[in-house]
DNA sequence: CGTGTCATGTAAGGAGTTACATGATTTG
DNA sequence: CAAATCATGTAACTCCTTACATGACACG
């Protein structure tokens, strides 16, 4: 999976522009892919240099003219062949867990302070998941409700042992002082 | 955080080879980060050079020699100061749930297979995980071990949400046949 | 005697991010 | 009038992966 098969997918549904794409990764699925202008802008050229989409230049009032693309043929026969694929294996980075991974080498004290930085964060996105559930859930394809589920129970799993972790550390630090 | 700041974490505790580094990073935690060989031995040169790390031919019985880095005073301070520098957010690439989100272009037959091999691969790692928590949690520093908890409930929800989605799919596929 | 494990390394290429650059319009 | 939003784009750079290359020894 690259960036040309997650804007064609999006394509898929109806003719979008660059930044409506880039709103979309970030409001759709921000847990669990990203990307930025530098990406979107120049894939958006190549795939319709190789004819996997078509650029329509749509005015507006009140706001700048926007490029807006639309899939071909030849841009779904290529998305089919991307979901007919392999599915790669998930690739996760996480500064977070690995700063706790090495907590040994600090205080206590930035311990807790990764953990409730952490925890504001899961919470926001837990929040915001849980509401497009809460009102689009209802219009989602069965898969879809799958793929956003995984999402909130996720970050309620995590949110859970971040509660928990940060008594246990504020125990740790309490034993020190004695 | 980079290849350089685990790599340097990974040496606080003991000397390593490249080897060795590679092996712990599949076995500690693959579920938040990982690095191959054409990432980790350039960046072992990098280091010697930069003198943040030392190295030393080691001979061995029956194995070929291999070379194991210590980490130096100059390394150890650069390490500190990455723990000390504000966490970067998580970045999370995963084909699966682009696919799962995705799931409407395709028949509930692939999805479920989708969903099964997931399955396999999550179940895996949980046990894994689970298994390497039973062992060692009496010897983990405390952040650690909600390090790894993080870990092995993130992957209990997921397979949680795989199971019932399976059967949510399998009835939608019944449906269809009436 | 072949397969697996141990062990190190390089070169080419891919995929992305960040920073920069521009500019109109809307909203407070 | 300043800041935010809408909108597009490029160039340099970073970081990492894949594929290739080598070779010894162990185990069945």
């Amino acid at each position: 999976m690259n960036s040309q098969d997650v804007i064609l997918g999006m394509l898929m549904k109806r003719s979008l522009s660059g930044y409506e794409i880039k709103q979309l990764f970030e409001s759709l699925f921000s847990y669990f892919y990203n990307s930025s202008y530098g990406t979107i802008y120049p894939m958006l050229h190549r795939l319709e240099k190789e004819e996997l989409i078509t650029k329509e230049n749509v005015l507006q009032e009140g706001k700048p003219n926007k490029n807006v693309y639309t899939i071909t043929d030849k841009g779904k026969s290529q998305f089919t062949d991307y979901l007919l694929s392999p599915v790669e294996s998930d690739s996760v980075k996480s500064d977070f867990l690995m700063r706790l991974y090495f907590g040994q080498h600090v205080g206590y004290e930035k311990v807790l302070s990764w953990l409730t930085k952490e925890q504001v964060h899961a919470q926001k996105q837990f929040d915001d998941l849980t509401e497009k559930y809460a009102l689009y859930h209802d219009q989602m394809h069965p898969a879809q409700i799958i793929c956003i589920q995984i999402g909130i129970k996720e970050y309620q799993a995590k949110l859970e042992v971040i509660r928990e972790g940060m008594v246990s550390i504020q125990q740790c630090q309490q034993e020190e002082r004695d």
